[in-house]
DNA sequence: GACAAATGCAACTGCAATAGTTACGAATAG
DNA sequence: CTATTCGTAACTATTGCAGTTGCATTTGTC
């Protein structure tokens, strides 16, 4: 796998999990579907089950189930479990000593906050549910 | 620097330039008012120059200088000028063995495609000379 | 209770992307 | 002719991401 691959494995688990939610799933079985590995998957569900949308057991007979239904999960949810942001907002190391660079990165900042609330509107739209085409 | 430093050198640059449009600079002196190093600039600005935004002199008294007056110049200029996307896509590398997994990217494509559009539109409505309170 | 199967987690490795560094050729003004 | 500057290639350093290994912990089954 490459890159962006968090967000990317989780919405593909998630929406093979939507097909069956009660179905019990370890995380080898669903590093093999999604060919990574096992460590990989725990870290990236680990998040989800921290925002709520995941439950996990362990032991014999563990692994990993939706914590609530299909379409009471949107794509928002999931983008924001991870919270990896798709849109880069450049980031200010240094402090602005020169007063133009500092106006610039508010600017900046501002048209990508704005870009990234709409990105989130946007993926609020589409449930688990409706992702697969129910 | 860090991270996506090539579009913030480039604002931040084209910016100062905006204030005296015919004054040469060298990358030398970008390179020590940006905190980075001259082979950098180099390499940023000439990308730049590809896209007709800036012309370079080589030799004695040569150097850097806008191709077109400020405000004829918008941050989406910049911003499309080196290519690189602010608002990854997930990119798909295995072949989509699985429908479900190949339905979702195409979800997920179009909704950055779409935002990625919303992003130029927006960055296209400040040019040089208005970031600079013009 | 012993054992097997699963998560949780930490440490290390490997790889790719980014920027910094060095070096040198080509062009140009003085 | 010389100094200055861009253009570019090659190498290095750092960083982030994912893969790998190893082990403790939990839990169901015998």
């Amino acid at each position: 796998m490459k890159r962006n691959s968090r967000l990317s494995l989780a919405l593909h688990t998630l929406s093979h999990m939507a097909g069956e939610p009660d179905q019990m799933r370890t995380s080898a079985d669903i590093a093999a579907h999604a060919g990574t590995n096992p460590v990989f998957v725990r870290r990236v569900l680990g998040r989800l089950r921290e925002a709520g949308l995941l439950t996990s057991e362990k032991g014999h007979a563990g692994g990993w189930r939706l914590a609530r239904a299909p379409h009471l999960i949107t794509l928002a949810d999931v983008y924001l479990a991870l919270d990896e942001r798709l849109v880069a907002t450049p980031s200010e190391d240094h402090p602005p000593d020169c007063a133009l660079e500092h106006a610039l990165h508010r600017r900046i900042s501002d048209v990508m906050a704005e870009i990234e609330q709409s990105l989130i509107l946007r993926l609020s739209e589409t449930s688990l549910a409706e992702v697969r085409g129910e």
